[in-house]
DNA sequence: AAGTAAATGATAATCATTTTCTTTTACAGA
DNA sequence: TCTGTAAAAGAAAATGATTATCATTTACTT
């Protein structure tokens, strides 16, 4: 499932870029953490316990080449940072999040449902749609059942 | 359309909250570009024409405010800021977003769509929706055929 | 092994937003 | 209409996430 060193090797030169020690750190957090949504500082916390010398620009700077190669997708809720996450190869587009908004839990869906609703703006307004953002507010399973 | 003094006093009353001169400027600039997205310096420079001593401070308040009472929503795009909206009455949900890569304009899509996926995302995930956010990205028709 | 462009680390700068605090104002009650 | 008071405004400082700068180090080409 995770990406391998030659893969993100041959990936970072084709774009001019290196292989650094940094950036396999940095890949490899949010790899294992596929299912959190960390932000930049929680990923500059975690790759310092192995890089700790690594600085908090080299963090920004790497995600936001990651995202750049198509690696990684940001998203804003509305904490005020932003939260990376692992694109999967085969996703066409960013999935979609429901945040519950008595936990903070952030649960991804993969089912896409929005292909009809997009050929309609298509169609009717002319509108070429290339990336969604879908975000859902409310209370999940757990919450409505807790007491 | 847009709401009358009175409704606005009367719905700022029964919160505890006062009519001011400045909620009043700051309310209609909101209505009177309701097509436009601006954010709070945008706000805040706009209503300077009519109050050139407000304070920024006090625009970021009172969007606070609006929204809190329901009469503003905000989203955030990528650059930085958060734009505000008025959020018609009759509307449940916020509409969703089409943000064109190319210009940079953003259209409102009323039509909803979502309403049998948010049905089963509480059948089959026991997720109860409040609100949604929902942005496009991609070109719109005007930069299509342009040139 | 050497040269070079790119990356890193440290730090300062930026920019949107929030907080603090003093002064002013809206409005309820006399 | 006048007065007291809680809320709001204005000004300026503080905060916090992100970006830019720059000297030093490193990855990779030849």
């Amino acid at each position: 499932m995770n990406m391998n060193t030659a893969d993100f090797e041959s990936m970072l030169h084709s774009g001019g870029y290196k292989l650094t020690a940094q950036r396999q750190a940095i890949l490899e957090i949010i790899q294992d953490e596929k299912d959190k949504h960390l932000c930049t500082e929680e990923i500059y916390d975690e790759v310092k316990k192995a890089y700790p010398r690594i600085g908090l620009a080299t963090v920004y700077r790497n995600l936001q080449l990651f995202e750049k190669l198509g690696l990684v997708h940001h998203i804003m809720l509305d904490d005020g940072c932003m939260r990376f996450q692992i694109l999967g190869s085969q996703e066409k587009h960013q999935h979609h999040h429901l945040v519950c908004e008595v936990c903070g839990d952030v649960i991804d869906v993969e089912e896409d449902m929005l292909e009809l609703f997009e050929k309609k703006l298509l169609s009717e307004m002319g509108f070429t749609v290339k990336d969604h953002r879908v975000q859902f507010f409310g209370i999940c399973k757990k919450c409505t059942y807790k007491k």
